[in-house]
Parts: C-alpha cells; structure tokens; sequence
DNA sequence: CAGTGGTCTAGACCACTGG
DNA sequence: CAGTGGTCTAGACCACTGC
C-alpha cells in the first residue's frame, strides 16, 4: 500500500501559529489545533468548495481529511455553526448557512410589526426604483474598502408592507463581483436580496454593522414612502461583509416607524 | 469515614427530563446531563450561592459534586459563558459575570459617539431628575409580570456626554426587590446603575430585549434634551431579565442621535 | 510550584434521519 | 439498518496565573 496520503495542507502542530505578522507581536501568540482546522474550513467555504445549502463532509471524513480527531473537527465546526456560517442537523449532517432557507430568510432585518409575529404580514413587496453605474464618492469607496471614483452599482429600492411603503432602501455594491446585476433580474427574483447574491454571484453575507440615527424625512424620501415633510425615520446604515471580513455592500436604509420597530436583543 | 457525601441534589441521568407539564409534550424530550448540570449551576447564582465578581468552585470540584466527569461541567460553563453569566479567565479560574468591571461596564448601552471609541468622552454626567413610588399602569404591569395597580419605583434622569444632555430616561422598577432605592443612593454611586443593583438590591441583569423607534420630540423632553419642539429622536424601549427570564426592569430612553448613534452587530 | 482553565485524543454509547 | 451529529467519559498534556 502506498501510504504518505496527507490530502490536506501541510502539517499542522498545536502552537504553530502563521498568521502572525512581522513584528506585530511579541508573545508567539500559540494557536490551538482547533483554530487552524476552522481556518482551513473557513478557506474551503470562501474558495466555494461547498455551496450555501450544501452539506459539507462529516466530522469523521474531516478529521481523516486534517489528520486528526473527531473531537478537534467538531469544535472548530462548533465555533462556524455559532457564527451561523454553519447549521448542524442531527441525523442529517452540517450545511453552509443560507439566506435562501425560509427560517432564516431576512436574518439581517430587524423590523418587525408592532403587533403579530415578523412574518405575519405576508411577503413584502419590493420595488427596485432604480439600479445604476456610478462612481464611488470618497465615504462609500471607504466603506467597501474601495478607491474614490470606482464602479459600484447603486440600487434603490422601497419594501411595502400590507400595501404600506414602509423601508427606503440605497445599496452601493462594488461593481467587480456584481457584474451583470441589473433592475429587471433584482425585480424578477423570488425571495431576499441575499440568497440572489449567493445563488447568482457567488457572495455570501456573513456579518454585518449597522448605525442607527433617528432623521427627518427630507424631499424625495418623504414622497417614496407618503410621509409628510419632517417626519422622524429611523435611518439606518449598515455595512455587511462576506467571509474573512471583506466588505461587499453599503446600505442606506428609511425606516418608517409608526406600524413597526426595530427589535434587537441584549446578551 | 461516614460515606455518601453527595452534597447536591438526586441522581442525574441523561434522558430524565423534569422540567415537563403534564401533557404538554407528547416526547419525553431528552435533555442531555450537561444541561441539567447547567440548570443546578445556574440555580445557585440565582439563589446567590457566589455574588458577582466572585470566583465559582474550580471545574474539578463541581465535577466531584455533581457526580460527573469536567468535561460534561465544562460543556455546561461553556453555555453560561456564552451567555456572558460566566466569564472564564484561564489560569485564574471562573467568575459570575457583573456590571462592575471595567471591561463590560455600560454593556448594554449600544449609543456610541460619531467618531472616537466608546468611552472616549469620558464618564458621562448623571442627573436624576426624580424618583419616586408609583403604581404601575397597564402597560408598565404587563411588561413587569406585575399587576396594574402594583407600587412601582420611577426613576427619571439624564446622562450628558461632553456636557451636552444626550439621553432622556425613564425607568420602571418593581417596589418589593428595590426597596430603599432613592435619588440620592442613585445620585450617590459611581459606576454603571445595573452594578448598583448587584451590590446593593442582589439584582443581575442578564439580557435585555429592545424596541427602537424615530420619535418627535415632544414638550418636557425637548427642554431636557435642549433640542427645539420635533426634532427627531431614537426611542428606545428595553425590557431587562434576570436569571431565569424574570422582568425586573422597563426603560423608555430617548436618544439625541446628532453627535451618537446607536451601534448593532448583526451576527 | 501547585492549581486553574484549555486542548486533544480515543472510545463507547445515544438520538435522530433516511432509505 | 447504516450514517450522521450529540453526549459522556477518562486520561494526558499544555498554557496561564500567582504564590
């Protein structure tokens, strides 16, 4: 038998830690085994090797994979499930996370009715009021870790509830990965905004900042969603990221909140 | 040697289920020993077996106690220290979490300055504009778990940032765990009010759930926040829980977001 | 140095899913 | 029934803290 199989990388030692730059730190910084095994997961998972909604090997295949035991797969698989990358099924298997399954479908929007349970008004209605080119100004290239002046898409869009204009959205993606992106594929596709980027364009929003501030509605945004002129919204910007932290979409959001609030919990 | 030592409560076995009503699940619903180890440990800071800030027994001695081996008391702590109750510190051992450190202090307090880091400003000013015994409305009840009618304790008060009002409170408290609570003990204490709260009312907040909301302001609260009549202002609703899911405390807070905005992660 | 939490292993067994 | 994730154990060793 020809033996020496090692699929995988090169050896990997408890301690041994290669991610640390040039001076940056005194202490070695020793990095379990676990870490480096969700490294190598977390890099499978970005190179695309398993789909969002796939189910990725078993922890006996992975811990045959990496060369070592079931019990150092499973917490690295632990800490990717807890930061929702990965969702665990007993019986079945471990799936990469997906914005296109209905439990966790709108996982990033907080806006919930005043009354009934988040999903109780039915589907809400999505109009794309525009999907252009332009160029980056100098805070959206900053935040899509971009240079001033280059090509991002720019999509604005208003979310009905119950026939009530209630969310005015500005989304500033980076033009590169969302090549082809147009008005008409964001109006024809079924379901979130997300699960279109996963299914067509490869990108996954993993984690995401938003900045909540409370402004009056100003021309243009009081005619989209039919409030008067100087009503209070709840503006909302957030920046998401894919795997690794990279940056991949600015939004600027209006939330109308007379029917509905914003709902976040404390840990 | 007088043997049968166990000190903590009867036989644990994986699959014995007893927090059950009668019929109101048709599977006997297994629940695994670690989370059964986790309801005793939690049971015990409830009952105030170890303050906060104070260490717990080391993992080996819960271990002998509950009759189990460290690696099913660890998983059980792992959960608590996920759900920041416990706070490991390696080489040191495991301590209930608290208000008071340094590190957590104003956990739950999301309102950062535009630019410069949380605690930049410095401490911010407190005033207590009043506090007094009331009875609770039907709102105020409801979200307590009290009774309408039941004697509740408001407080109001303002915290300004680099001397500009910023934050409007008013807070509801049940009368019988805060009893002696007045304006001046309030006014008196450094530190966070939920640290208060610990050292003196054996009260931990754990979690917190909260409604956010662009609101007018309104008279009274723009002379307060010495902004003019309308300009809008972030409401924030918060229910907060003790252990064990308890309601011990709703806040209406209202947010200047001209200089701050209200900081989320979405995970 | 002893004591703590943290890692890693190996193996047994259990609960759940699907064919 | 085989295959998956989930639990539990026992033991060895490592990293960190403080005396």
């Amino acid at each position: 038998m020809s033996s020496i199989p090692t699929p995988s990388a090169g050896n990997l030692v408890p301690g041994s830690d290669s991610g640390t730059l040039a001076g940056a730190q005194v202490t070695p910084a020793f990095s379990p085994l676990y870490q480096q095994i969700k490294g190598l997961i977390l890099n499978s998972l970005r190179l695309g090797e398993w789909k969002p909604g796939e189910a990725i090997p078993s922890e006996m295949e992975l811990a045959a994979r990496f060369r070592v035991s079931q019990g150092t797969v499973r917490k690295a698989i632990d800490e990717l499930a807890a930061e929702n990358l990965l969702v665990r099924q007993q019986g079945k298997g471990t799936f990469v996370a997906t914005h296109a399954t209905k439990q966790v479908q709108f996982r990033f929007l907080k806006l919930v009715p005043d009354s009934g349970t988040p999903g109780s008004e039915g589907p809400a209605q999505r109009d794309i009021i525009e999907c252009r080119r332009t160029r980056a100004s100098a805070d959206i290239a900053r935040a899509l870790a971009l240079r001033t002046g280059d090509t991002v898409l720019q999509v604005r869009r208003v979310l009905s509830f119950a026939g009530s204009p209630t969310i005015l959205e500005d989304i500033w993606l980076p033009a590169t990965p969302f090549k082809g992106l147009t008005a008409e594929r964001l109006a024809n596709y079924q379901g979130p905004m997300y699960a279109l980027f996963e299914t067509e364009f490869n990108v996954r929003m993993v984690r995401a900042e938003e900045k909540l501030r409370a402004e009056p509605a100003v021309e243009g945004r009081e005619l989209l969603l039919k409030v008067s002129h100087g009503t209070p919204l709840l503006s909302v910007e957030r920046i998401a990221y894919t795997y690794k932290d990279v940056p991949m979409e600015l939004r600027r959001g209006y939330y109308r909140t007379d029917t509905h609030h914003y709902h976040n919990t404390l840990g």
